[in-house]
Order: structure tokens, then sequence, then C-alpha cells
DNA sequence: TTTTAAATGCAAATGATTTGCATTTGAAGT
DNA sequence: ACTTCAAATGCAAATCATTTGCATTTAAAA
């Protein structure tokens, strides 16, 4: 468990702190983007601290070296995800904000022709499916 | 031009007030998603004045109605874009917000299939593609 | 160990968006 | 046209996620 976190910092190159550490651990964790407030309360709920800022300028950086996508959702919240086991698109209940992740991706296939066709260099992208899960469908 | 902006009020059944007009009248004029203050700063640029407040408001009340596509970006502000001919998907530079829109969308296809599979009730989704444009590209 | 740049915590700042409220206005009925 | 009144606007203040400045702490190189 810990060696993830540890292997991430050591190639990111900066130092190998326990808020750092214990961040990443928290988005290993789960499957789901989770918000900045989301990561701090779980690290809360596992009886350590790390200051709210520090968790998003953990995030920050991650982001920066591309092993965390960050996506601001309708909430108004942007959501952060390892990426270091390959991009995911998700279902985003549009009620209770459950989040499933989708295993495939449709543009993976399209985007170079997609780049060619308006001469631009492609250099990733971004896409949510909203809906309503099994249990809000059922009001 | 007028008209569709009157159409559209009338379809919401709400007040057809001049700041209204104003507001879907910048929307048409554009190929591209703007920000509430993009919209805002144009409608001073034709010699006109409407409250940035009554700006948002129009836009929540259009989104609600889905005549809007209200889309947050990565530098935390919103895009919005009239739905009224069918949705779009954007090719969006990552140096100068450049945004093209595409002409055609992986997902329709696989909405359905997506949806049986993970039993979620589809409402939509959301698609942008991001790189360097032509210009950035260079430098 | 010592040293030092990098990282943290805290509090205050920022900036997009929202809201409360007094005033104005579209449109329904006269 | 005129009256009426809920709906809409403008303005200023509030909100809330995120960012930043700075004094203190800490990882890790020497």
């Amino acid at each position: 468990m810990k060696r993830l976190a540890d292997d991430i910092l050591a190639k990111i190159g900066c130092k190998n702190t326990k808020p750092r550490k214990t961040v990443i651990e928290v988005l290993e964790s789960t499957d789901n983007p989770l918000s900045a407030e989301d990561i701090f309360l779980r690290i809360k709920e596992l009886g350590e601290s790390v200051n709210l800022s520090t968790v998003y300028r953990t995030l920050d950086l991650m982001e920066n070296k591309s092993l965390v996508s960050k996506t601001v959702m309708s909430d108004g919240k942007a959501r952060y995800e390892l990426t270091v086991d390959g991009h995911r698109h998700h279902l985003v209940c549009t009620n209770c904000h459950k989040s499933v992740p989708i295993d495939f991706c449709p543009l993976e296939k399209l985007e170079k022709d997609i780049g060619e066709k308006n001469d631009f260099d492609i250099t990733g992208h971004k896409l949510e499916i909203y809906g309503l899960c099994p249990k809000c469908k059922k009001e």
C-alpha cells in the first residue's frame, strides 16, 4: 500500500512527506473521483490530519505531473482521480453524484483523425456520461 | 435575429425582457461557448447594459430548461452555449482557450448500451477534446 | 549533525457565482 | 390606455471553493 505512494513521490522528484503520502493513499483507496474536501475528510476519519491547503497543493502538483486528473463538476467542485492506471471515464448520477467508472473509451481511435482534420495537436480529452443511477431512478 | 430570442422566451414561458433577449442574442451570434463575463462584456460593446447577476440568472434559467449547456472549464469559469440546434462537442486549445466545434458525436450510438449495462437512465453527456491549436503549436 | 531549500499550517485574500432586498417592468385583466 | 402584481432587475453584500503570503517545520543532501 505505502509502496505506490512512495513510488509516485519518487517519480515526481519531490519531498516524500507524510501529508502527500496520505493524500495519495486516499486516492488509491477509491474507485471514484474525490473532491479536495472529500480527501480532507477521509484523512480526518483515519485519525490523521492534513491541512486543506496542503491537499490542494498536493493535488495540483500531481495534476501538473499528469498523475492525477482534475475535473470540475457541475456542482462547482473539482474531483480528482489517480491516472496511474490509465485514464477512465465515468457514468455520473445527476441526483446523488455517485460515479461509476466505465471500462472503455470511445475516443481512443478518433483522436488522431480529429487532430489532423483540425490541425490541432491533441493532448487529451474529458468525457462524462450523465444519468440516474439504479437507486435514484426509483425516486 | 430577434425572432429566435422571442421564440425561446415564449417557449420557456417567462417574461420577455430586454436583458434576456440581449443575452440570447449574444449567444446566438457566436459559435463558441462563452463565459458569463464574456457575454456581459459583449453586451457592453453593443452599447447596452445588463447587470452581471442578470446574465447569470438568465443563463441558469435557460440551463434548467435545457436550452443552454453549461460546462465548467479548467480555468474555473463556466462556459455557456445555446443547445437550440442540438448539442455539440468542442476541440479546446489548452493554451489560448480557443474552441472549435466538432461536427459529430461518438457517444450517440453508445449511450443506450452503456445505460443498459449499468442500469442507469442516461440523460446526457459531456465531451471535450484538448490540444494545441494551429497558432499555439508554433509557440 | 548541520544546513537549506522545499513543504506545511494558518489566516487572510481571491474570484466566480449567488443572494437579499428595494425598485422596476411585462403582461393580464379592466 | 390604465391598473395591478408577480416576476425580473440592479445593486451591494454574501458565499464558497480555491489560492496565496508568510512564519515555522521538515526531508534529505552534504
